[in-house]
RNA sequence: GCGGACGUGGCGGAAUCGGUAGACGCAAGGGACUUAAAAUCCCUUGAGGGCAACCUCGUGCGGGUUCGACUCCCGCCGUCCGCACCA
């Protein structure tokens, strides 16, 4: 019976998925092994939160972690996948306050469903070494971490100006201010002073700073944003010495930190953050000060307060000495643009080469010297009015420093005042300021990790002993009001001081979930050992070789990862520098939007879709009313442009989502999501299965020979073969996961004209059948990192007894890839007009020859004589005329 | 304001090192099969010219380096992202 007859049944995914899944899990063929002795993998896509559902942006996060997954296990390494939950969080709270039910079941509920919806992807993880933060048998861990921590003198508790979020009623570190807006709330933050407890991250900011330079599989954006992040700044701390008339509280000196010292000439005031503690001093008898720092105050860091606020200042009356001249006295005013969270919250004002600086005097009408000038300007004629000056020049009215450039003027201020002492402090000294502050953990929220310590009035803060761990949550908590409910607990927190056994309190603050997630790769290690970590497992695993997640997370969770490993590498918790060896931020998944005449957004689902192009139009499914089609735009819930994941596998099949989620852009761009293109990826599984069941039948049985004497069309279709297996391995190798599939989709075209091939060679000559079947098989085992069920389906409809998921990779016979010819391009003076064949290894002058005998070089040339003939040896050949 | 990335057909994009621009897919148009539709298959598809062989132009804009530039350099324009009173 002729091929075409048979007529093949369509792929059903939504048959064969399961069906799969399940053989891989009864034969647990993704669990891995801590004493595999082969060479590990480890890779690792950032852990979900337990929202209630997974989004496009898991699936396309999950699908790339798989295919690199299953393709370094194909390659023969001990990959370790592991998948959690980041379980902690305000949405349980604020699901307990809306809807009266229980965080943790809440929580629990979610992470089941999730876990069915991950499961039905059908990823290869090791399910075994699941972890929730929100487990006791997890966070009792970080407890004892954040005890060691505390002994090794990186945590800290101390009263601090923090971000106060007024909707979620807690504390947010720097990081987690976005904009003025708290990340999760978006409510304007307030400043308020409050004793926190603190990791002392800045104990690693030159090493977090400097280490960005071994990371060289992370984005070079990534390391950028955390080296502007952490911010260091080397400059010079300067005591001026204040006129003893002028200080209120008898003060002696202030302390300013300077990067600009060469400017020191051009001073012409000094001053301090409104909350500094001269400010304070000088407000005791000054009430119009005092009403202006109050003011200030109230005004807090809101972004568009910060971003519109004029400079203002009040002068306190305090007189400050020029450290080079006793006699040049500098008015102390209080400022609203100066920081007390940087540097001394004091600097001394140069108004022509600082725009701030310059606003603020222009203002107040205290003038300006310009001190540095730039090339080519007469420095008898230049003058600053309206924009500072902050580029090279010379030094001008500066005395000793005149003629000098920036640096060497720099140098001499910084050299002259070293060597000067007051008291037992030399008037100076080099220091390095970082931008970056110590990370504040404390939250007073419920559903978080509580901190390990109890609070005494004789004792002070005692850690909980160690054989007290966990400190576990109690459950029987209400949400009925605002607040931290551990705080309000009837028994919780009352317990005996472990060190004098009076009355004490238990700290009711939790740890910010950030924590949670700052260490849960190491836990995946091997996560049933009883302390934190096993050093053996540690060791063998990290660091992660391919970390795969979002570039929302480039500061925050990156960077406390990273100090994480370094306190947990000081207490000996395990032994590496950083976490992450290689990161890849993948792209967001983005749709278009549709908005109703009423101004409501339409779900994708809602709308039916007419026309092309330009006259493309919407209307809602339900009344028919055309809806506009608006800009691309992150899936999000508010504007409703989201399609569920379970829809599309339901529809089309894990295997189509993967597909084309890998195969429509560059992984670390944004994905459109399209109908069009989830239809085009579900018509290449068919097409794909087609072609396997009509070839099938007529292949030789697996591991046939190719013969002594192979059949015309072999050894090119054995070319090809191996062409597209080396360009695939290369492809997912270097995480192009889209052009990968563009060399599979040339390769089946291949195999497309094989099988249709009139003279149905493959089917009649042995030696070209084995080829066929040597194509196929490949094909089936190139697929199946991104599309495992479809490769299963195929393997064994190739005859195959075994699953593609346990095979090894194939090999590339580097052999067939060597050509005896090569075509090269000729160009004549740059332009292409024709190609010419010659053997690989011709001779210079063979192949100048060959070029300049074609007719359409000749053409070109036109009767003009070849001044140059370039050839680049298997690349290209130029005729210059 | 500071820092960074990116601009290629109708669309997503390809082009490891400076060497054939537009791979692969989507969309569109034409055709085959069908009573019809779906599915499938074949052809066309950067722009312009030519019956054709072919020719000219073309990677945001303007210059430059080079035998040769999407790629490197200089100057613009535009889009996106990060940081932002950091002394």
């Amino acid at each position: 019976m002729p091929p075409e007859s048979q007529k093949s049944d369509r792929y059903n995914a939504r048959e064969a998925e399961p069906r799969w899944q399940k053989i891989w899990d009864e034969r647990a063929i993704f669990s891995t092994r801590n004493d595999d002795p082969r060479e590990k993998y480890y890779v690792l896509e950032m852990f979900p939160y337990p929202s209630g559902r997974i989004h496009m942006g898991h699936v396309r996060n999950y699908a790339m972690g798989d295919v690199v997954a299953r393709f370094m296990r194909a390659r023969g390494f001990s990959v370790l996948h592991p998948m959690g939950w980041d379980a902690f969080g305000m949405p349980a709270e604020n699901a307990a306050m809306e809807r009266r039910v229980h965080p943790k079941t809440w929580t629990y509920d979610n992470i089941a469903a999730m876990k069915s919806q991950l499961k039905s992807m059908g990823l290869s993880l090791d399910w075994s070494r699941e972890i929730a933060t929100c487990d006791p048998a997890y966070y009792r861990h970080q407890q004892k971490m954040f005890l060691d921590f505390l002994a090794a003198g990186l945590v800290e508790r101390k009263k601090s100006k923090v971000n106060w979020d007024p909707v979620d009623q807690t504390v947010l570190a720097n990081e987690q201010v976005i904009e003025g807006r708290g990340w999760r709330s978006g409510a304007p933050v307030e400043s308020r002073e409050l004793t926190q407890w603190f990791f002392k991250i800045t104990a690693f900011a030159q090493d977090l700073l400097d280490s960005l330079d071994t990371l060289e599989r992370w984005p070079e954006k990534v390391r950028l944003m955390q080296k502007n992040w952490i911010g260091r700044s080397e400059g010079l701390l300067i005591r001026f010495a204040l006129d003893p008339a002028s200080a209120p509280g008898g003060e002696r000196e202030i302390d300013v930190f300077t990067t600009r010292h060469d400017t020191l000439f051009g001073a012409n005031f000094m001053a301090v953050a409104p909350d500094h503690p001269l400010a304070t001093s000088a407000a005791r008898k000054n009430p119009a000060l005092a009403a202006f720092i109050a003011e200030c105050k109230r005004h807090g860091t809101a972004q568009e307060i910060v971003e519109t606020a004029e400079k203002l200042g009040v002068d306190t009356g305090i007189r400050a000495i020029h450290p080079f001249d006793p006699d040049w006295k500098l008015p102390v005013y209080v400022a609203n643009f100066i920081l007390m969270e940087y540097g001394t919250g004091a600097i001394f004002g140069c108004p022509a080469h600082d725009q701030r600086d310059l606003d603020f005097v222009n203002r107040y009408g205290l003038g300006n010297v310009p001190v540095v000038c730039p090339p080519g300007q007469d420095p008898a004629t230049f003058t600053i009015t309206e924009a500072a000056y902050d580029g090279p020049g010379t030094m001008i009215n500066s005395r000793f420093l005149d003629g000098m450039n920036i640096e060497e003027a720099k140098e001499e201020v910084a050299r002259r005042l070293e060597g000067q002492m007051r008291g037992d402090r030399p008037l100076a000294q080099r220091q390095v300021n970082f931008r970056l502050r110590d990370w504040g953990i404390s939250r007073q929220r419920y559903w978080g990790c509580p901190i390990p310590v109890i609070h005494c009035e004789a004792c002070g803060v005692v850690p909980v002993p160690e054989s007290d761990l966990p400190v576990e949550l109690p459950e029987d908590v209400a949400f009925d009001r605002p607040g931290n409910p551990l705080d309000r607990h009837p028994s919780w927190k009352h317990v005996p001081c472990p060190r004098c056994r009076r009355p004490a309190a238990r700290e009711t603050d939790t740890m910010d979930t950030f924590v949670d997630s700052s260490w849960y790769f190491a836990r995946f290690t091997d996560p049933w050992t009883t302390a934190p970590t096993d050093r053996q497992a540690v060791d063998r695993w990290l660091p992660v070789d391919q970390y795969i997640g979002g570039i929302e997370h480039a500061i925050l969770h990156l960077l406390y990862s990273r100090f994480f490993t370094r306190a947990m590498r000081a207490t000996g918790h395990l032994g590496i520098d950083e976490p992450f060896a290689g990161l890849f931020t993948q792209g967001m998944v983005v749709h278009e939007t549709y908005q109703t005449r009423a101004g409501t957004w339409a779900a994708p689902a809602e709308v039916r879709l007419e026309g092309a192009d330009d006259s493309r139009r919407a209307y809602l499914l339900s009344t028919g009313e055309p809806v506009e089609i608006g800009p691309v735009e992150k899936m999000s819930k508010s504007k409703r442009n989201t399609v569920d994941p379970d829809d599309i596998i339901t529809t089309y099949g894990a295997d189509v989502a993967r597909w084309f989620m890998l195969s429509d852009s560059p992984p670390e761009r944004d994905v459109i999501w399209t109908e069009e293109g989830v239809r085009g990826a579900s018509r290449f599984v068919q097409r794909v299965w087609r072609l396997v069941n009509e070839a099938a039948p007529h292949l030789p049985p697996p591991g046939a020979g190719f013969g002594s004497a192979p059949a015309a069309g072999v050894k090119s279709l054995r070319v090809q073969t191996h062409q597209a297996l080396a360009d695939v391995s290369n492809e997912i190798e270097r995480l192009k996961f889209n052009t990968a599939i563009a060399k599979i989709y040339t390769f089946v075209n291949t195999l497309e004209e094989v099988v249709h091939d009139p003279r149905r060679e493959f089917a009649g000559e042995p030696s070209y059948g084995a080829a066929a079947r040597e194509g196929f098989d490949i094909l089936a085992q190139m697929i199946a990192p991104m599309m495992p069920h479809l490769a299963e389906e195929c393997w064994a409809a190739l005859g195959h007894d075994t699953l593609v998921a346990a095979e090894p990779w194939p090999e590339v016979v580097e052999s067939l890839l060597q050509r005896d010819t090569i075509t090269l391009p000729v160009q004549v003076n740059g332009k292409k007009r024709a190609d010419v064949t010659v053997a690989r290894d011709a001779a210079q002058t063979d192949i100048e020859a060959a070029v300049l005998a074609l007719v359409a070089v000749q053409r070109a040339l036109d009767g003009r004589k070849p001044k140059r003939v370039i050839v680049v040896p298997q690349r290209i050949v130029n005729v210059v005329a």
